[in-house]
DNA sequence: CGACGCTTTGAGGAGATTCAAGACACGTGG
DNA sequence: CCACGTGTCTTGAATCTCCTCAAAGCGTCG
């Protein structure tokens, strides 16, 4: 059973709704006032299911709109000419995707869930209707996108390292991800593939085993499957930090 | 004298403002109505110049707004902790930049000018105020850092082909990116220096000229320093399809 | 005209890939 | 509950692409 699958909603029995979400400060209402959530609240559709493998959407389709997961993970991917698959992103509780197909209105990347995912979603026709009503919606999709051109520089300049400071890097992305949303940081799942951590990296499968090996060896973390725990952070941070 | 410093300024003596400037279907004004780039034209000060070298604004420095580029060429700059520097982007009359400083408030790049540029500057104070009066606006600037995210993941998708292709790209992306505003897609000068592409581009100045003379003894491309010639687009194209 | 920076070219080496094979984990059905 | 099969992960060896270091050529600008 996945980290991530574990239920952190309310224990009320309202229904939950972006008032009383506890992804609230992170997820679209961040930064918005009592009333603007509320706005927002009444358009969005929540309790969507998706399961490992299914996708929330595909590229190639009409822009669906912003979706926030709720709980579960996703990888966001792209596809070149020759089909081959390019991991963009990977997208915790409280993320949102959709940028994708905000600017043609169709998207250019798929969206797909890596375990059982519960996800909010905003329709793209309420997203204009919200646009007149309450400007500072659009007002806080733009901050968004522009978090993810941030992240998307970041992301650069980590794919000028090494292959070992790229999975090092990762590791403790992935960690304090988690830990912002109220999870474990030291220990977790990880619910991609060796395979989709390579490509994300820009590094093959093998040479992403073979780091974990090596980290595993000079017992910065410990690894069985998927299972993964940081024994020493602080040495894992210094990697990033060396020289070569 | 660079080919990007041509003056395509309408030849009338009005001065020029949004709603006369010939980069109207590229930049901020791009899908917005008579009316609204007059509001938008209002805010916007014109004539600003930087010489070669000089930047635009910093990193670390409070947002100053957007920049839209009218003539010249810049580059937009990330530094890691140990002032490596990568370059994010170049920039061509008619494309904007400021996206990095939007989310935190916060600039987290540097736009240098790689000759002497004009641009036109929307202070971040009338963006609130045009974010109230013209909510279309926003749209619009959602709108353009969507396209920068679609063309980040496209940037992703060469980063994992071989130099040879990234450079090929690099080099029809520009010639692209010209045709649009206007200039010569087969003959144009290349305002920064083969560090820059390679950095870029992430490869060594080193391998950006040899493959630049590889094309060139393969008749693809005639390069003088900086003066560059594109004599078979088509197989300059094949190079991207071509398996390994 | 000289000096500096940018570009080109060469040789050797390092890091990551590719290909191949074996180990392990997980889900399915007996 | 265990055996089995498939897909994922690990490990090894050979290869390759690109980098590093070094030096020479060229252009540009004071």
């Amino acid at each position: 059973m996945s980290d991530l699958n574990i239920s952190k909603t309310s224990t009320t029995h309202r229904p939950v709704t972006c008032e009383n979400c506890n992804l609230d400060n992170l997820c679209i209402p961040k930064g918005l006032d009592r009333q603007e959530i509320g706005e927002v609240a009444l358009l969005v559709n929540r309790n969507n299911i998706r399961h490992k493998g299914e996708a929330i959407y595909h590229a190639g389709s009409p822009f669906r709109g912003m979706i926030a997961l709720r709980s579960g993970s996703a990888k966001l991917t792209s596809f070149d000419q020759d089909g081959n698959e390019l991991v963009v992103a990977f997208i915790l509780p409280g993320e949102i995707v959709g940028f994708d197909g905000l600017a043609t209105q169709i998207h250019n990347c798929t969206a797909i869930a890596l375990e059982t995912v519960n996800y909010c979603h905003l329709p793209a026709h309420k997203i204009e209707q919200l646009s007149l009503n309450t400007p500072s919606l659009v007002n806080v999709l733009l901050q968004r996108s522009c978090d993810e051109l941030d992240s998307q520089v970041q992301k650069l300049l980590m794919s000028r390292r090494s292959a070992e400071k790229r999975v090092a890097n990762f590791i403790l992305n992935i960690s304090e991800r988690l830990r912002v949303r109220g999870y474990s940081e030291l220990e977790f799942r990880l619910s991609m593939s060796r395979e989709e951590i390579g490509n994300h990296l820009g590094v093959t499968h093998e040479t992403v085993s073979r780091i974990i090996q090596l980290f595993q060896s000079r017992k910065l973390i410990e690894v069985k499957s998927k299972q993964l725990r940081i024994m020493d952070k602080k040495e894992l941070f210094n990697y990033l930090q060396l020289a070569h």
